[in-house]
DNA sequence: TACCTTTGTTTAACACTGTTAAATAATTTA
DNA sequence: TAAATTATTTAACAGTGTTAAACAAAGGTA
């Protein structure tokens, strides 16, 4: 009765391509593009038969999200091969990780919610958006003894700071919750210790 | 002709109900919830008046994260206002950006689009969303010395790796397009010193 | 082959979304 | 009071995720 295992395996194909469509679509034209009928379109169905696969659009994207946690620790696991001390394999895996976020937006914008969701285009041409970076790179500028506001070093301290923060308050909102007292560590550690390499 | 200056009012004060109404069911319910017909609702008219105030959704947004920027602004001022050497105000400020960003968890989110959108709560009872931790926290143990992979100052270290990548890619994925120099620069210093202030 | 049952697939519908045009109600102006 | 202007709503469009019912195709059994 090999016609079963055909059918079985035809199915688990449209599963296949119901996820690679999936992704195609957010690569072609953005989260917000994505739709049930639209998935239906690219495997030539119509949207009903999708839900014999998955049970929900959410249940897509977690299973996106899994095959993207899945193809992340593949390339960390690859970086830390190609050293043997511990702080070489660090570097080389954060570097992977790195590369993965950009040549795996989507995905990682899946599974880290970084959205471009609503109006975050909108925002970059926002003239309130400069007001904090314009008061931080001000301070800054004074720790270093500055006056070019606009020098590099400047936009690279303040890079450092907001990225830290942003990432650890990021990470939090996501609910990712490690303990308060945790994150207050790794805050004052974090910020201190970039305020001594400056005053170094 | 008191009367032109009394409707003028009356119209500002249902535009600022509008932002209300909306930054308020997104606090009860998220952002997701957030319709133009239950705005309506909460102001008591149709949804059409909106776009007598707003010629989009995204406009309402917009707005929103206008008003998210001008209060950050003016609590980072203050934060500074309270210290008169720059590194204590540098970190003065970073705590006030923390402060900000968990007491208006839903404006954050809007500014720097940190989104629970989609399955973001689901992905936290992901088995292989631990994949990648179990990863770095073993190398970092071992960089470290200690066996207790479930140790504090592991998870501390870890976080703040992770923090500052995160923060650097979603900020880039977002589009704030800082040069590449400036960003491998950022993520090679935060890493090796992250690196140094274990091993030191 | 003929029938019945199971499986696969589609059509139609529901309740919702943002948004717009037309119709109606209220108010101001002449 | 009548006309004109403004305010507000109703109805509609095209889209969304999702479900139930209808239909078509295949398989098994007699």
């Amino acid at each position: 009765m090999g016609s079963k295992d055909r059918i079985l395996r035809l199915k688990e194909e449209t599963r296949i391509n119901i996820l690679d469509a999936a992704l195609q679509i957010v690569k072609d034209e953005g989260w917000q593009a994505l739709s049930m009928r639209k998935i239906a379109d690219v495997i030539e169905y119509t949207a009903p038969i999708i839900y014999e696969y998955f049970s929900s659009k959410d249940a897509i994207l977690l299973e996106l999200t899994r095959k993207g946690y899945l193809l992340l620790s593949r390339e960390l696991q690859e970086a830390k091969g190609k050293y043997q001390l511990p702080a070489e394999q660090l570097e080389a895996m954060w570097l992977a990780y790195w590369n993965f976020a950009f040549a795996n937006k989507e995905l990682y914008q899946l599974m880290f919610g970084v959205s471009t969701n609503c109006c975050c285009q909108l925002s970059n041409k926002l003239d309130e958006a400069d007001l904090p970076w314009s008061l931080f790179t001000k301070v800054i500028g004074d720790l270093m003894k500055i006056e070019d506001m606009k020098s590099d070093v400047i936009c690279t301290k303040y890079y450092t700071f907001w990225s830290i923060v942003h990432g650890l308050v990021s990470i939090n909102l996501l609910g990712r919750n490690s303990s308060e007292d945790i994150n207050r560590q790794v805050l004052k550690d974090a910020i201190t210790g970039v305020i001594n390499s400056i005053t170094a």
